[in-house]
DNA sequence: CTTGACCTTCCCCTGTACTGGAAGGTCCAG
DNA sequence: CTGGACCTTCCAGTACAGGGGAAGGTCAAG
């Protein structure tokens, strides 16, 4: 298969996968006599993965190290806990700041709701802000 | 005021203030004989607000607006609601987009709780994720 | 033989909010 | 008059995950 078939099979761009490639998420693929890169469905199966990385919020050097550990022939279950587990500890940050944030936006907003431009004070830019 | 003074007043550094003024966020400041720019407390307190703005989540662009129509001598405040529940309809996006990965990851991670490793099938790279 | 679809590498661009550093000018104390 | 602290401009880079487009090679159909 060659790399845009692919690409569509898999739900993604042939740039993407050279920039994958380049990253060293997926390993150099084999090549056409005319240099045209030349694939197997394994690979297809390799991107699948990707996916769900980043939609577990993982960034794409974290689903490369994963690989890299299976690469080598181990078991990445250990690390795929522990950066399971680091993901898990920053979206629940995450989701405390962002609430806090749109508790506080959501006062801002409720006194800006009935603006009184007359009463705006020509020292201050916005007395909503 | 000379630039470093301010910054340090305004709890930020020269540079973000050059950096401000380049994106439009200051005004082009006042200049000694030598070439320093030279500031007035007015300076303070634009940078407080610049800081408040932020920390309602609004982009520097987005400030700059404000900023924008307030130096036109008009009042922003229907601006200002308009950014406020616009940032706020996003955030609870977010928030709904971030609760549902913290299940996801969640559920992942409770299967990899206690690994098996032995269990790992070649043809996959890990089987919980 | 040519057209069009596909492929190659290459480099730059996107958005966000800065930060680092080089090369040089200015100011004040000692 | 020299040292150090401050200032100036400009260029480049950070993290993230690609996207845009140029210049050129390849392949199958008509």
């Amino acid at each position: 298969m060659r790399i845009g078939e692919i690409a569509e099979t898999a739900g993604t761009t042939a740039k993407t996968l050279r920039f994958y490639e380049d990253q060293g998420l997926l390993p150099p693929a084999e090549r056409t006599p005319a240099g045209y890169r030349e694939y197997t469905s394994e690979t297809v199966a390799r991107i699948d993965f990707i996916h769900r990385g980043q939609a577990a919020g993982l960034t794409l050097m974290q689903i490369r190290q994963i690989l890299d550990i299976r690469d080598r022939g181990q078991a990445p279950c250990g690390h795929v806990r522990d950066l399971l587990d680091a993901r898990l500890t920053e979206i629940e940050q995450q989701l405390a700041q962002l609430t806090a944030l749109r508790d506080t936006i959501a006062d801002l907003r409720d006194q800006a709701a009935e603006p009184e431009p007359e009463s705006c004070n020509p020292d201050q830019v916005c007395r909503y802000l």
